[in-house]
DNA sequence: TTTATTTTAATAGTAAAACTATTATTCTAA
DNA sequence: TTAGAATAATAGTTTTACTATTAAAATAAA
């Protein structure tokens, strides 16, 4: 595969209160606690259960992160920043716009499960994916959204956003509604997912770790039609 | 406006332990408690806040309710179900399948509290549709919604997704993706109102109570776009 | 009308979760 | 080698979630 780069994905240092990735402590964290919430659900999850796994204490947890939401919105962040950066990566040298969004759709919709080889050590990223399909909406849905928001806590998903709307600009400059469009596709691509797998009835989609074509159509479908020239 | 039958949403009875509908006291914790979530959000609304709202105490609500959780289940699927009434109601007599989803689009949409009269002394439909935006999606995102779904908490919403399904089939027999487009708008309807209002940059729409006109026109090209003959 | 019986609600707790003030330890650098 | 800074652990408090038990009210039978 010839040389590979250290990939490092910066989180916005307003979410945390001492950098999880500066300390064997905090990686221990970050790389304990996505586990931990994928087995247990956010509501389940506790600083103290995370803190008998490291075998540390929920006081020490405490000097990482203010509370529980801001270390599940850490998570998020990291998982948006890499996802935009890989849609970077690959869509890098490719001119035709269709093109782009496809694969774009793809890395959106695909499991990183699926990936043969992680970049990161300490990322189980399978889980990691199961909390963005599971979890993610619970970032935003609180009543301090708004100070959060001026915070930057949203700002990986908002790049992200932004970077799709831009690519169906590109393509058909007349459609209106690139970002809603977008944005309606990007949460629709999780809560297909979560519906496959516990609701069914709500979608024709059978959507496994490794059977991604069904969803990819699907989201394909949603956005091409839409902004058909 | 001549005569008007008493309505009656009807829920599923393993939501609650004892139904709310039955005494003064279960019609005060409903009524309240809608006001109390649309407040304080669901995380920080308390059986114990409730309580003190409504001079009672916390253990005669949990007579009514097993855990908070179930509360709000209790209070979506009686929204499903009124929602589900009124295309029913609405779309009575008409043959016109575009017709038909089209109104059920606008009712989707609209905020309850845009109707003049409400139909239910007890409770704040203009609360309880702020509720559907901001909290529905908790539902559902939990460990044990396998097992809930097994008791029928799902049940309504399953049902609204079939019949604006039903209708989508109507219109094109050729279409795959009917409950999967479905689902996809329902939770685009909300999403993109709670993106409007405090992450504008994720949606070109502007959403308020009154003005809905923009969110039906989006949803209506979003679901005619895909299943046009 | 009085007394059982049942229904309903309040009292008074416990256990766990969320969070913090303070102390102890480890590391770094003069 | 030792003072100062950085980091983590101890030992709490407060709040939330939940429950066993008691009390009161309503209903029905005698």
């Amino acid at each position: 595969m010839g040389v590979r780069a250290t990939i490092k994905i910066n989180v916005n240092d307003n979410i945390y209160l001492r950098d999880p990735e500066q300390t064997q402590l905090g990686k221990k964290i970050i790389s304990k606690s996505i586990d931990l919430i994928d087995e247990l659900g956010f509501e389940d999850f506790t600083f103290k259960k995370l803190a008998n796994q490291i075998s540390s204490t929920e006081a020490s947890i405490y000097r990482y992160f203010e509370n529980k939401h801001n270390l599940l919105v850490y998570l998020l962040v990291w998982y948006w920043s890499w996802l935009e950066y890989q849609i970077d990566y690959q869509t890098n040298n490719i001119e035709d716009t269709e093109k782009q969004l496809k694969i774009a759709i793809r890395i959106i919709a695909e499991s990183l499960s699926s990936h043969s080889e992680s970049h990161f050590p300490h990322i189980n990223e399978a889980a990691l994916h199961r909390i963005v399909v599971s979890e993610s909406s619970k970032t935003y849905y609180t009543k301090s959204v708004d100070d959060e928001n001026k915070f930057g806590f949203f700002h990986s998903y908002k790049s992200l956003c932004k970077k799709v709307a831009n690519m169906i600009k590109a393509y058909n400059s007349d459609y209106p509604y690139a970002h809603a469009l977008t944005s309606t596709m990007l949460e629709s691509a999780h809560q297909q997912i979560f519906f496959s797998q516990h609701l069914p009835s709500l979608t024709e989609l059978k959507c496994t770790d490794s059977e991604t074509s069904e969803i990819i159509h699907y989201l394909d479908q949603l956005i091409f039609r839409q902004i058909k020239k």
